[in-house]
DNA sequence: CTGTTAGCGCCTTCAT
DNA sequence: ATGAAGGCGCTAACAG
């Protein structure tokens, strides 16, 4: 039976006829975990780990690796740990035990040398928005260095001085975003102000919607935001709204419907599906036996100019 | 070892000592694939089969599944076939070889007993957002038609008569919906017009966006549009938008920004999450035994007032 | 070309 | 309280 069914092996067609048809009368279906259990073979399962889908951009990402998965034969088993790097690695850990055949891994802050137990069952990782440390392994990232500098730069070449940072706790991806801002500074010839460089006490819109409003209620408030995440920029947007103040905004990531808000949404955006498709197919190929030395990708960035990043100063 | 690490027999404490240290030391886990293989034992693994994740729709049914799934410790396959219904039954039986222990679907228009064979295998199945035909198992559904029924009534309630509606093609969810707009009409004595009632060739706003713009530029044009997703809302108010027209607009699905758009989309909408949560909790309890009938849980809808839905006729 | 068998890692008997 | 053994369904290796 399973030499028909594989067909790996030479049999006579008259035999082969014979297995499908009692396969066909007895409904019979191989069995995977059975097949996943016999040395050699994987669950042909890839899991990918990542933050709170209702982010559209961890959306796009599952979303492309199951796509991708399908096509090679594999199921995707999405699992999340937004909380902390604890429940990141007893989420590894149970998907170790699944014997997944791969993991593609937002990885939170701190260190992931746990992940090195991870390696040393030949389960190939990559790491996708962030690298980690501890552990070298693929990385695919978007240049977030140069989106804060884009960004930054873009502000004062729109006459803004005061320029202000909301800074989301991703902390690597923000955090380099950061650092560009902070280039921009160099390269423009100017001091940044640590008073405008907010760190949110959250990644909701909700911190930035606050942050922002606390900023603008300042007797020396700034002209312009570099909101450095999606709902960071949503928040920027409504407590410039509601306060009903020209104020420069400029967003990193895309997000649906920002060219149809009032003041349509100039941001700072890289190429979020395919850098899961690059991230998956790594992985893929990784899980096939390409071996050398681990890669690292950075996809670039360019701003969408739409409006809320051209306010000047008054 | 099998003893220690599952703490079910009595194991003398001296012996569990030795066990665990051996275990520590050679770093060993059990493989949960060798232990799906034993009779009556699951994969613990659970599948959700739904569209693409980019709407934010499904997002976040998945993300409520990945959720209590992880709670009930199992992990969730995250499956999906947009295409076709073929895709689906493939998608499906690949997931049943897998030995999956439960499965939430949102089935695709068309006959589903193919179903059955499932049901065979007593892996419990449950519908979310639309029932299927050719099979009976758990169901959980938003009042669809109370929702078209609510629209409609809203906008005649501000002295439209003319309302279109616009019908994405997810059929059964919104037949439902364009089932309500029906009795909206016949309950206020008036008559549809056929020419109002819009197919959309497909569920992306900008099939909506092109047959706004279509029933806009006719000579006798609707003064107010029933959306009947959220996709479709997001295409009606940008054609609207574009063309700058005192058009209403009620949209079904709430969604994000909604309240931020030039004119703020009032819409219809259900509590999705608890929809998944509904369905995935019956899923838990099936997969944990629970016998009985096939439930049939139906969620109410409520209007979300913000100034799209209440723009009078001229 | 086909029948037979070992063994993947686990848990559950059965026998001490 | 523990050791031993069978068998879940599969495939690769071996022997005809």
């Amino acid at each position: 039976v399973s030499r028909v069914v594989n067909g790996a092996s030479a049999v006579r067609p008259a035999t082969a006829e014979r297995v499908n048809r009692a396969i066909g009368e007895l409904g019979f279906r191989p069995n995977d975990i059975a097949r996943a259990l016999r040395p050699g073979m994987t669950s042909r399962l890839i899991a990918v780990l990542l933050g709170d889908l209702t982010n559209p951009f961890y959306a796009e990402i599952a979303e492309t690796a199951v796509a991708l998965a399908r096509g090679a034969g594999y199921a995707l088993v999405v699992a999340s740990a937004d909380e902390d790097r604890d429940a990141e690695e007893r989420a590894v850990q149970q998907l170790l035990d699944r014997r997944i055949a791969g993991l593609v891994i937002v990885p939170h802050r701190g260190d992931h040398s746990f992940l090195a137990s991870l390696q040393r069952t030949d389960t190939p990782i990559v790491f996708i928005d962030r690298p980690a440390s501890g552990v070298t392994a693929d990385v695919v990232l978007l240049d977030n260095d140069q989106g804060g500098y884009l960004a930054t730069t873009h502000l004062f070449d729109h006459g803004h001085r005061r320029v202000a940072i909301l800074v989301a706790p991703s902390y690597y991806t923000t955090g380099r975003r950061r650092l560009g801002y902070r280039r921009a500074f160099r390269a423009a010839g100017l001091e940044t102000d640590p008073s405008l460089i907010v760190a949110l006490r959250d990644g909701s819109a909700d911190a930035a919607r606050a942050a922002t409003r606390e900023l603008l209620s300042r007797p020396d408030p700034p002209t312009a935001i570099f909101a450095t995440t999606n709902f960071a920029c949503e928040g920027a947007l409504r407590a410039v709204g509601e306060l009903r103040r020209r104020v420069a905004v400029v967003g990193f990531d895309d997000f649906r419907l920002a060219d149809m808000l009032p003041v349509p949404a100039t941001v700072v955006s890289g190429d979020v599906a395919e850098m899961a498709r690059r991230a998956t197919q790594l992985l893929l190929a990784r899980i096939g036996g390409v071996d050398g030395p681990p890669e690292r990708e950075v996809l670039p960035v360019a701003l969408t100019v739409r409006g809320s990043g051209e306010i000047r100063p008054r």
